[in-house]
DNA sequence: GCCATTGTTCGCTTATGCCGAACAAAATTC
DNA sequence: GAATTTTGTTCGGCATAAGCGAACAATGGC
């Protein structure tokens, strides 16, 4: 990352916000303390900073601390900003009613995939929220679909970190993952055949912005029964033809 | 709000990062200081930290600040944590699509309305996106369903605070607000005739957690012409109905 | 090309954030 | 129900680093 002057205090008080995660979202000042390695006491002091500004709540029978309604603001101001969501969403669901599966949308943020939203067809009720969850790029149909068109800097950069294997299918070997990858750009599109998730493939396409480099990616996914050679291809061909008049936009 | 030890340097840095609304989404670190009353430099430690922390992006055409997508995640958490959107859709899609119009969730959050999630009835594209969006008690359906069942102290803080002014119709006197609210209470819902914005009505019923309290509010809006005094009826009707099962569960 | 405005860097000083230990308040144990 | 552990909270002191101000660099407009 870029040097310049940083401010310590912020860090420390950002790094307690980041302890807190969707599986361990409450959190007491002692747990806080050692996952960050502050003192108690300064830890004390950042809580009770972000709880007077709600961007921390704490939880009155257990003491507990856990995040602010106040932080999903600033979702609302980024998404209001790009409008990349919103732009997406009547296209996501054209996709969806079309091929009947979940569709997301995702966008590449950090060398990860962050997904803005999904659309589900019509018959199925939609269900847990997605906007704001982040998965890494090797394991995903969005991820690889993105990954794919990265430059040869970033795409190393992917490559030559730890892959997570996240099921017995996913490719943790980066050579064989940069020929999926060669492939994928010659195809157009990206399959992920359960390897994030066990019996769930996902079909992906990227989207390129007006400088010409990715910056999201688009994916219908359900139970692998459903997504064989043929249905894959078709998933992308709709894919590729629904999202023609966003590519080169933003 | 209380005190306590708190940390300047959080605050100053949190004070910036609440400059950036929606309608003003890139800033100058010029203007932040303007803004904020800090000194240029010290603005730019604190977007530095914020940047390399990826909470801050800075546009490298016009070298201007915007708030960094990383922020997204933190609405994630919160929304899984809690699940109170996850729970409220297939009620909010099953509103929508027997009023066929738009229908909102909101909470409670800081003496606000915080947007939670938007259903759209079926033949509609969904449009844009709601959550994280704030708004007043006073002039909102959503607003004056909760404010009406909040307690003598809260509601007084509210009624006592200037009550602003959006349409024609928004009602800026305490009195007969506090009027309505009774009004309301015995109703069970709420109406908002065009108080926030011209030429829309809205009606809105409260949610009680299990501890008494409201903590959201459902609501169905759509243009004036469609909401009849007759229909506002059926539609508050419709809404208690199928919130039923949702009361008194959070 | 000049001037105005912007973003960025660099010392200096003093405020203040961090630590450590003590205190208070629960929760857990026996 | 008392003792003990674990938790959240408060307080004083010291070294740090946050904030200031001015100077510098890099734009953009006139």
């Amino acid at each position: 990352m870029n040097t310049g002057s940083e401010s310590k205090a912020l860090k420390h008080a950002m790094n307690v916000l980041e302890c807190f995660t969707a599986e361990r979202p409450e959190l007491g000042v002692t747990e806080l303390a050692r996952l960050t390695g502050l003192q108690k006491s300064s830890v004390h002091t950042i809580l009770n900073t972000f709880a007077n500004m709600g961007y921390i709540e704490q939880k009155p029978d257990t003491l507990k601390y856990c995040l602010g309604y106040k932080l999903m603001h600033f979702s609302y101001i980024i998404n209001s900003h790009t409008g990349l969501r919103d732009h997406f969403l009547p296209y996501l669901n054209k996709i969806a009613d079309a091929t009947r599966e979940v569709c997301y949308l995702g966008m590449l943020n950090d060398l990860e995939v962050l997904y803005l939203e999904a659309a589900y067809p019509a018959a199925q009720l939609r269900s847990r929220n997605i906007s704001g969850e982040r998965a890494p790029l090797h394991c995903t149909g969005l991820g690889k679909a993105m990954l794919a068109f990265l430059t040869e800097d970033e795409k190393q950069k992917v490559l030559s970190s730890p892959l997570e294997k996240f099921t017995d299918y996913t490719v943790t070997n980066p050579e064989m993952l940069r020929c999926e990858l060669d492939e994928i750009r010659s195809n157009g599109y990206a399959v992920d055949n359960m390897e994030h998730e066990f019996g769930v493939r996902c079909v992906a396409v990227p989207v390129f912005g007006n400088g010409g480099s990715v910056i999201a990616a688009v994916s219908v996914s359900g139970p692998s029964l459903r997504f064989s050679q043929q249905k894959q291809l078709e998933h992308a061909q709709l894919i590729k033809q629904t999202l023609l008049p966003l590519q080169y936009c933003f």
